[in-house]
RNA sequence: GGUGGGGUGGCAGAGCGGUUGAAUGCGCCGGUCUUGAAAACCGGUAGGCCCUCCGGGGUCUCGCGGGUUCGAAUCCCGCCCCCACCGCCA
């Protein structure tokens, strides 16, 4: 969420950033309502100033006169219930004033925060203006010596590629029919040594990030409270992604959702606590069994493990001081920490800088990683050309999320300060096995181990064939 | 699923109709003492919103919502959550 003294400050910065994201929002109507909130708001604390003030003159007086009442003869009755009556009238006018005044204000107030939920954190000045993922600008690739996607696989490795849907079903590595029967369309089941390298992967991803580079683990909720979701900013927008638990028709309290990723259960830990300033930064890593609805991907990447409803990811988050400078180190630093991932596995990939286009509405910068995937692309003489495929994605979102988890720290004067937050992917399975088992194939359809998971898998170099 | 207990400031824990935004203790900040530290003592210490001549001022908040009352942390109603025990159980 924003701040509405920033908004009010200077709307423009809002207007505009919206737009370049992409991102409809009724920002004359915001604004709007935020001055009538705000009059509102003035008017009901005179009403009430004025309440506390005849509470302590008059209202002592009217319990005394009350209780001189109740011993009162008929001749004082009379006269003490007058005066009671012109004592009373103001207060009593005053409650149903502040009560109309209170009616008001909420009906106003959703309406207003219902708004301003919706206002996505303006992308940075640095970021490339764009429309889509199109317009989305390499930084770097890095390749092995044993692999240049800019040469066709077949010039690479002598051979053309299999796809991991192949590779996978021939080596016993996966059923996608009897995960079908389960659970329907874009479910998956790994098994034998596709469940191995499926653990290794997720085991080597969380060893980096907990023994390398100092990162707490912790094992957090899949399924949360929708407060959690609105939090961490995938509510409203992004509602129609989430499994919806609807435990409310079966009498519970709330319903539930499933998270798509375990950014929702680290950020959501420290909800609503005023951290010191000194535990900061928290390094969180968990990792946790991601839902996704996928709803409007019909159609789209409808084979093999690329885009499914249920995966497991090891997921890092940061929660810094409301330091700019402090925030883009940190950033940095996980995208060095997602190559060293990449580059120990030996998988080509590069880096993008996403446009504001790409960027979702709690971003203010991310950078994408994408791995090379030989059975994806084009396909030239009936072989796929091999494109490159998401894999990581590192985001730097200033306050906008801890702002609404209300997740502060005490600054130097004391003061709460809301937190700055960064989230960032170590490593996604079975996506990941995607780059994993094509690049590694052998021309026996045997699959190579990389030399980083073969402790992960007793030594074992080979899979399959 | 059953029964009982409870939700108060950073934490612990009083208050049960008026001057209590809230005792007390711990923690934290400042000071005195000390060569320094500790101890002791003194003082300060919730958050949100609005206004400000930046000294401060107003208001809301004791789980949430509604009610009673001139006045509610305190009484009443509804809801949510947590805890304990029993049953079931990976």
């Amino acid at each position: 969420m924003i701040d509405r003294k920033q908004l009010r400050a200077d709307p423009d910065r809002f207007r505009v950033g919206a737009r370049e994201k992409g991102i409809d929002v009724d920002f004359d109507t915001l604004l709007a309502l935020d001055e009538r909130l705000r009059g509102l708001e003035h008017e009901r604390g005179e009403l009430a100033a004025e309440q506390n003030r005849l509470g302590k003159d008059t209202g002592r007086q009217i319990g005394q006169l009350k209780g001189r009442l109740k011993k009162a003869s008929e001749a004082e009755r009379a006269e003490i219930e007058a005066e009671l009556r012109t004592l009373e009238a103001r207060p009593t006018a005053l409650k149903a004033a502040i009560q109309e005044s209170d009616r008001i204000i909420a009906g106003v107030e959703p309406e207003l925060r219902e708004l301003l939920l919706k206002v996505p954190l303006p992308a940075d000045p640095d970021v490339p203006k764009g429309a889509s993922a199109e317009d989305n600008v390499e930084l770097r690739r890095w390749s092995p010596a044993w692999f240049d996607p800019a040469r066709s696989f077949r010039e690479n490795k002598g051979f053309d590629p299999r796809s991991h849907v192949d590779l996978m079903l021939a080596a016993g590595m996966v059923d996608f029919e009897r995960a079908v029967k389960i659970a329907g369309a874009r479910h998956y089941a790994l098994r034998g040594d596709g469940m191995r390298l499926h653990q290794a992967v997720l085991r080597f991803g969380l060893d980096t990030i907990v023994n390398d580079h100092g990162f707490v683990p912790v094992s957090v909720p899949v399924i949360v409270r929708e407060e959690c979701m609105v939090g961490t900013g995938f509510f409203p927008t992004g509602r129609d992604q989430a499994y919806h638990i609807e435990e409310s028709r079966r009498g519970a309290g709330h319903d539930l959702f499933l998270t798509g990723t375990g950014e929702v259960g680290l950020m959501g830990l420290h909800a609503g606590e005023i951290l010191d300033a000194e535990d900061l930064p928290l390094q969180y890593a968990t990792v946790s069994t991601c839902f996704r609805r996928e709803a409007g991907a019909a159609g789209k990447d409808t084979a093999g493990l690329y885009r499914v409803h249920q995966f497991d990811k090891v997921e890092q988050v940061v929660i810094t001081h409301a330091d700019e400078a402090e925030s883009r180190r940190w950033h940095a630093t996980m995208i060095g920490i997602v190559e060293q991932v990449m580059q120990r596995l030996e998988l080509p990939h590069r880096l993008l800088q996403c446009c504001t286009g790409d960027l979702g509405p709690k971003n203010a910068d991310m950078i994408d990683v994408e791995a090379w995937m030989p059975s994806r692309g084009e396909e030239v003489d009936g072989v796929p050309a091999g494109a490159w495929g998401e894999s990581h994605s590192a985001s730097r979102l200033y306050d906008y999320q801890c702002r609404r988890l209300n997740l502060r720290y005490r600054g130097p004067d004391r003061k709460p300060v809301v937190c700055h937050s960064l989230n960032n992917t170590v490593i996604a399975s079975p996506r990941i096995l995607i780059p994993i088992v094509e690049l590694y194939q052998n021309a026996d359809g045997s699959i190579t181990v990389p030399a980083a998971l073969r402790p992960y898998l007793g030594g074992v170099e080979r899979l399959g064939g």
